[in-house]
DNA sequence: TTGAATACCAAGCGCTTGCTTGGTAGCGTT
DNA sequence: AACGCTACCAAGCAAGCGCTTGGTATTCAA
């Protein structure tokens, strides 16, 4: 159990080594691939994702995400064209965010066993909106996308599910095929997001994340 | 927390040997488990199952569910006080089916690996429609059901949960948790949903069921 | 023959929804 | 000073929603 919550570091700091959260998010901007969170259509898509998460997409009504950010509901459609477009928009950064984050654990650990571990943190986290609001909104809300949407957001998935895969295969897995792996564990590890409480007492994230890990690579 | 596993009788269908779901249905409605699917009641719960699952809650009208059986939309609240009321029903009614079925399962089967087998084929099946229909119902839904709705069809789940932790303790698991194999399991098996097909070449659904035990019962 | 119960129709109410329209205030550029 | 761009407001439309109301046809027991 090295490690590994890297600790969330100020707000401007140029530091070397690991880069904050919001570096991260800086580069991304920066790169293009993410959209300014200070500007109205980020602060938009943040404020629709703690809602979607919170209440479900169907459940939301323009009206909430408007008056989240403080403006009236029709202003909302000078940025986005359509309610679904904003959740499309959500989903696309939520991953964009989620695989970038991922990439830095991974290069970040030794051993391949311990980079499958430092995967099964770095999504527990996410789904546990520890680190990448929004992410459950991946499973959950998925069809609540039309078709076409679902193709646009799966391009930039599959990226993320690539990474899974090869640390999997890397790792040697017990069933031999990383794809299924991958998918018994994805579904393992969203679901922990109806039982699973990081803060309380008893079972730590962590601890889960050894306990998967076990189950999945159990030659430790 | 021993037992459990009682063979539900049946009050109409006296067969020997193993009850079609059929006769399953009859003992169950008999019973008073379950709502008579030929009564009008009955008739629109299993419309409304259909349509829940297919199209999800929110986006299935009132007016679809009275479509499908053939009445106008306004009737439908002579048998139901609201759309809520219906998904709670349709929650209840596969519950009980569900777990039923299972009981039988499990029943029948020799070792308590086998059990454990029998189970997650019970639940592969129920999940990708081919012996209960609507029973993804109960896992993509739940959100959309109000908290005093959720508690009541809680105690009902808790029985069909329970039924898998004695067979998981019996089996002996790799994580000597049977609450937290259950969980990782359940996450597993209903991820499966969104990927798996039953009908297609490649897997088959026996063969994933192997696959999955092998990973929860290491043991073979 | 009456009366109650069941199952449904016909019509529509009141509300919420996503979205549109026309206009304006502020700001940076030329 | 004039322009254009971004960001937003004020007002409201059309459609769809869950649900209500008042009434009718059928059935069956008393």
């Amino acid at each position: 159990m090295s490690n590994s919550v890297q600790q969330s570091g100020g707000g401007a700091g140029k530091s070397q080594g690991v880069p904050s959260p919001r570096q991260l998010v800086s580069a991304l901007v920066a790169d293009g691939l993410l959209t300014d969170p200070d500007s109205p259509r980020g602060r938009l898509l943040n404020a629709a994702a703690r809602l979607f998460e919170q209440k479900g997409f169907a459940r939301t009504t323009v009206r909430d995400i408007a008056a989240e950010v403080g403006i009236l509901s029709g202003s909302i459609f000078h940025h986005f064209a359509s309610k679904e477009e904003i959740l499309c928009g959500v989903m696309r950064e939520v991953t964009v965010f989620a695989r970038a984050r991922m990439e830095q654990a991974v290069a970040r650990a030794g051993t391949p066993r311990q980079q499958l571990r430092a995967c099964i943190v770095c999504e527990l986290e996410a789904i546990h909106g520890l680190a990448v609001p929004g992410f459950s909104i991946l499973v959950v809300e998925w069809r609540s996308l039309s078709p076409q949407s679902q193709k646009r957001v799966l391009r930039l998935r599959d990226d993320y599910e690539q990474l899974w895969r090869d640390v999997i295969a890397a790792a040697g897995n017990p069933c031999e095929d990383p794809a299924l792996a991958r998918r018994l564990l994805l579904g393992a590890l969203t679901h922990t997001h109806t039982w699973f409480k990081p803060r309380s007492r008893g079972l730590s994230l962590p601890e889960l994340a050894d306990r998967v890990l076990q189950l999945f690579a159990p030659a430790g």
